[in-house]
DNA sequence: GAAGTCTACTTGACTAGACAAGTCTATGCA
DNA sequence: TGCATAGACTTGTCTAGTCAAGTAGACTTC
C-alpha cells in the first residue's frame, strides 16, 4: 500500500462527494453476492466465487472477504464446505427471525393501553401433565396463575400459566395487574431456551367465559415451554380469539 | 509468540487427549460471556467487559474477541455502541430464527406421503383486492391456482394462490401435482422478501368442503406474500384444519 | 487394474498491528 | 461561570500474512 491517500479507510471517507452511501468493503462484496442470487447468475447448488476469486475482484484482503461469506452463511444464503468451495444453497427452506415480545410491550408501543385481570395465583400440587413439562414429582408444588390481559379494554389473551417454584420462589407476591409474568421471569431467569407450537383451537369453555367469546369461536393457542440450563422454568398456555389477534412477520434475506 | 509449540492451533490440536471438545478460541470467549449473560453476571443494561479487557483476559487477539461480540451482537444478546462499550441486551423480545418450508419437503421429511389436487389452474382478472397486493391495474390478466395438499390421504392445506404473470409466465403450465407452486415459483424467481400473517379463523364454505371438515371447525390461516426486488410475484392464502396441522419451532439463543 | 501418494485448491481460524470515529471526562482559557 | 479542546477509552473496519485441515484429481507404484 505505497499511498496512505488511496487506503480503503481514504477512499471511504472521500467517496462520500459522489452521493453513494459509502459502503464499507465487506458490505460491498456482501451485496455483490446477494444481488447474484437475486437474479438467479448462480442458481441453488452452484459454485460460487472462491474467496481468492473475490479478493483479487475486489483488491480487499481475504478477512474482508471471509467475513462477508461468513454473514451470508448465518443468513442461510450459501454454503461453504472446507476443501470444496461456496456453494448457492436451496432456498427451500427460508428462515426469518421470528421475535415473540411481552404482551405488555407490543400493546403499548401500538399506543394502546394494557391492563391484566388477576384469575388464579396460588399454589398447587402438580397433576401429571403439569409434572411431566416441568420435569417436577407427581403433586410436588407448583405455582399456576391464571390471567386475561386487555387491549383497550378488549380482551386479548388468556394466559394459563405453571411456574417451577425452585426458580422463582417468590413468584405469586409479584403484583401482575402491573408486571406480566413473562416480564417478571424474565428478571428472576433469563429465558434461554423456549419450545412453541402453535395451533387453531376452540377455546375451553372458562376460557370463552373469560375472554367474553363464544365457544365456536375459533382461537390461536401457542404453548410455550421455557428451559434455563437444562432446568423448566415453566408452561404457558395463551390463547387469543382469531379476530382480534395474529401474528405478523416478513423475512428479509 | 516464542514456542511454536504453544500456539493456539496447537494446543486445540493437542488439546484433544484431555477429553474436551476443542473448542476454537474465538468460540471459548462467546461461551464465557453466553455464560455470565445466562447466569446473570451481567444484568440486562449492564456494561459488559471491553474487547481490551477480553484480549487481556484470553490471551488471544482482538479479532478474535471481536468475532465472538459481533455473533452475541448478530443474535441479539448484545449491544454495543461505538465509543461506549457492550452492554447486555434487554431479552423482552427474543428471537428465533422461524424457517418456512416447503410443504412438500415437510411431507416427506416426515416419511409420509404427500400428492395434491388441481382444483382451479387458469388465468383471470384481478379483483380490486388482488390487484391492490400485487401491483396490478384493476382487471389485469392475473393466475390463479387452488389446491389441496394430502398428507397420507388427509387434507392438509387448501392453498389459493394468485401470480403476477410478469413474473412466472409460464407458471400454468407447470404440473402441480408433481411440483408444488412454491417450489416452482423458487425455482423462477428466488424468494427474495415474504409478509406473512398467522390468525386462527374459520373455512370458507368452499375451503370447508375441499378439506372435507365441519364448517365450524378452526383452521390456521396463512397468508403470505411475496416480493422480489420491490415487484410483487405472489399472494397466498394457506388454510389448515387445526386438528391436523400445527407450527412448531424453538428459541436457542 | 487397484492402491497409495502427491499436489493444488478450498475453507477455517488466528495474529499483530493500523486507522477511523464515537463518547465521555478533565483541563485550561476567556 | 461557561465554553472549547485535548486525551483516554471505546467499537468498527481493514491489511497482510500464517498454519491447519478437508477435497479432488493426477500420478506413481505394485
Amino acid at each position: 500500500m505505497p499511498d496512505p491517500a488511496l487506503t480503503p479507510a481514504r477512499s471511504r471517507a472521500f467517496g462520500r462527494s459522489d452521493g453513494a452511501p459509502a459502503q464499507a468493503p465487506y458490505a460491498r462484496v456482501k451485496e455483490f453476492l446477494k444481488q447474484g442470487l437475486a437474479s438467479g447468475r448462480w442458481a441453488p447448488g452452484a459454485l460460487m466465487p472462491s474467496e481468492a476469486e473475490l479478493v483479487a475482484q475486489f483488491g480487499v484482503s481475504r478477512m474482508t472477504v471471509t467475513r462477508a461469506l461468513r454473514e451470508l452463511q448465518n443468513e442461510g444464503l450459501v454454503t461453504r464446505v472446507q476443501g470444496l468451495g461456496t456453494y448457492a444453497a436451496h432456498l427451500l427452506k427460508v428462515s426469518s427471525t421470528l421475535t415473540i415480545r411481552d404482551l405488555h410491550e407490543e400493546i403499548t408501543a401500538r399506543g394502546h393501553r394494557h391492563h391484566a385481570e388477576v384469575h388464579i395465583a396460588r399454589e398447587e400440587t402438580a397433576s401429571a401433565s403439569v409434572a411431566a413439562q416441568l420435569g417436577l414429582a407427581r403433586d410436588a408444588p407448583v405455582f399456576h396463575t391464571l390471567l386475561v390481559h386487555f387491549e383497550d379494554g378488549l380482551a386479548l389473551q388468556c394466559e394459563d400459566r405453571y411456574v417451577n417454584p425452585a426458580c422463582a420462589p417468590d413468584y405469586l407476591h409479584a403484583d401482575f395487574t402491573q408486571i406480566t409474568p413473562t416480564h417478571y421471569l424474565l428478571q428472576v431467569a433469563p429465558l434461554w431456551e423456549a419450545q412453541y407450537s402453535v395451533e387453531a383451537g376452540s377455546p375451553s369453555a372458562r376460557e370463552a367465559r373469560l375472554l367474553g367469546i363464544p365457544l365456536h369461536e375459533p382461537c390461536l393457542i401457542i404453548v410455550r415451554r421455557t428451559v434455563n440450563h437444562g432446568v423448566p422454568i415453566t408452561v404457558a398456555r395463551l390463547v387469543h380469539p382469531g379476530s382480534r389477534y395474529r401474528v405478523e412477520g416478513q423475512f428479509k434475506p
